[in-house]
DNA sequence: TTGAAAGCGATACCAT
DNA sequence: ATGGTATCGCTTTCAA
């Protein structure tokens, strides 16, 4: 029961009679140390258990090794397999991960960002968020930022984004290509690009089979699973509706489906529909839905790999990367009987 | 598109022409200030968008106003749930919180300790974990812990925890009370704690209505989805087996279920299930488990209480609050009939 | 009430 | 290759 008290690095300095220079440059695999000296100081260290304070050390050195992420909402699991991916990338490279929670608002993302510069963080990972904040607020904070499927109009950030356009542009094509002549579409944030592109995809899909797009068949959204059930109840409550649906995520999915398996509607025979992310529990016999990958284990880590080097390199280039949405077809589309 | 560059407490005394104590003390409302120069520099401070450097003021203090949170998987939907109202909580009084994912390793589990403790975060919870760790070492970190649905032999802490035995015993004799007769149990980590007296709770049921125990009902398990799966693929190849099963978490009886619909196995025609947690998916029309609420909200807020009141008042007695697990009948249960 | 100055624990530059 | 020391930005004790 030896009491482990908390050494610090003159403390080791003292008991081994060198410099805390000479300890600091041993234990971090600067140069300057001879190699045994630099074995012994380790050795010791080790053996007493003395662990370098990070406050301190980020302090001389300016910056924490902690990465923060901020998004909309934590109880969607896209985000969550999204953070175990950053996060198991992350730790390869010694960094910590700090989330925080956005609720998809636009104050509660600048208090967050105002946290994260007074930690000094070494960066921030900014997904989907409900609004572009002032890009002069985001860059003189002066901090390391990867944008995740979010696109602001300045090209100076690293971003890895879905091609949405082409998402929201190939989940209605599967529609109409299953003879669907009239295809709604729920909406994410509508002021996210990410929802703004997709719209532009559906549009363009249908524009190019001469499909109209009717007004009152764009209905707003929040991408959470409640807002899913209560767009079902709207949709079926109307006379005259589309016999597709292109649904903002997979959560709403979720949650619209449970409201037809609640008033006996059968998915695909009486609607067809297709969302995004793919999440694990899209995948669940009951469900099984359509949906547009977004490709969340690659999505995650190539925002690690930006983020590690635009932190190590902060003179590199910017990168853009662009990821492939895929059509993962399943059981809630299926062809258009006419009735 | 004034340059926001950063000021140190140093600028705003110098610029004011007063010492750094003093902005120090009128800024974070300690006495010693006359009102109208406290008034003064929090006006200017505010003006000029100063902000402290939290890693300056954390190394003097000795501590950073994180609460670090270590968990087995975020992308459990209980743990997510469990974060999202633990960090409402926290928000209000002032702490950021930190999530450390543990993937119900015992290693990792510790390497996150030594992280919060090198990072002085000023408060951990920790979660369900594989395996009780060495006391001493927690303590050694001198630094505030709550316990969360997990016990260690030492009174010492704060703990909020639910009544598993209790869960597991009401879980059980729901069954029973519906005519099962054989009932099987699959595990959580065998290791933890919670496992260990829900299983108590379940012999104890069994053992009140002199049911006996076969060996081979009790199935391991591992808290995740897949397993679930893997579990119902070995279970319905056997010839003889129970009429009902407890399973350890949500999570397992999806996976179970999706196996069981891939079969064309009717639930709870031919097996009745009841789980743990009742996350949000559980009450999707295709599910319906039957579950029993750990009343995560409750569990969350406490333990956010919990620890403020350690991290505030560190002096205080320590406390453990206890949870009524609370039985949620849905759709996987029904009285036993014989075939 | 206010200011001067000593930490907090590490890093990094400048000597030797 | 080593040691001495200023520095990071803030808090806090001690004097005035």
């Amino acid at each position: 029961m030896k009491s482990k008290k908390k050494y610090t690095i003159t403390d080791v300095a003292d008991m081994l009679g060198v410099s805390r220079a000479t300890v600091s440059r041993a234990l971090n695999g600067t140069s300057g140390v001879g190699p045994e000296l630099r074995e012994k100081i380790i050795a010791f260290a080790e053996e007493i258990g003395y662990r370098p304070n990070t406050l301190a050390r980020s302090l001389s050195k300016g910056r924490v090794n902690i990465i923060g992420l901020i998004f909309g909402d934590v109880r969607n699991p896209f985000y969550s397999e999204l953070t175990f991916y950053i996060q198991k990338a992350l730790e390869r490279y010694g960094y910590t991960v700090m989330i925080f929670n956005s609720e998809y608002d636009r104050e509660r993302e600048a208090r967050s960002i105002e946290t994260a510069r007074e930690l000094c963080l070494a960066g921030l990972i900014l997904f989907t968020v409900v609004t572009n904040m002032e890009e002069e607020q985001l860059r003189a904070m002066n901090i390391p930022i990867v944008f995740v499927n979010r696109t602001l109009e300045l090209q100076n950030y690293d971003s890895v984004l879905l091609d949405n356009f082409r998402a929201g542009y190939i989940a209605t094509m599967h529609l109409i290509e299953l003879g669907h002549k009239r295809i709604g579409f729920v909406c994410g944030h509508q002021q996210s690009s990410v929802t703004v592109q997709r719209f532009e995809g559906y549009r363009q899909a249908l524009k190019t089979y001469y499909l109209t797009m009717q007004e009152e068949d764009v209905i707003p959204g929040d991408l959470k699973m409640k807002r899913g059930y209560e767009v079902a109840e709207e949709f079926f409550r109307r006379e005259e509706r589309p016999s597709a649906l292109v649904i903002g995520n997979d959560l709403m999915a979720l949650g619209f489906l449970d409201c037809c398996k609640e008033k006996e509607i059968e998915i695909p025979e009486e609607l067809s529909i297709v969302s995004f992310d793919n999440i694990d529990f899209a995948n669940l016999n009951g469900f099984k839905l359509t949906t547009i990958s977004q490709r969340v284990e690659e999505m995650g880590e190539k925002a690690a790999e930006l983020m590690v080097r635009r932190v190590e390199h902060p003179e590199s280039e910017y990168k853009r990367i662009i990821l492939e949405p895929q059509l993962v077809v399943r059981d809630t589309t299926r062809e258009y009987k006419e009735t």
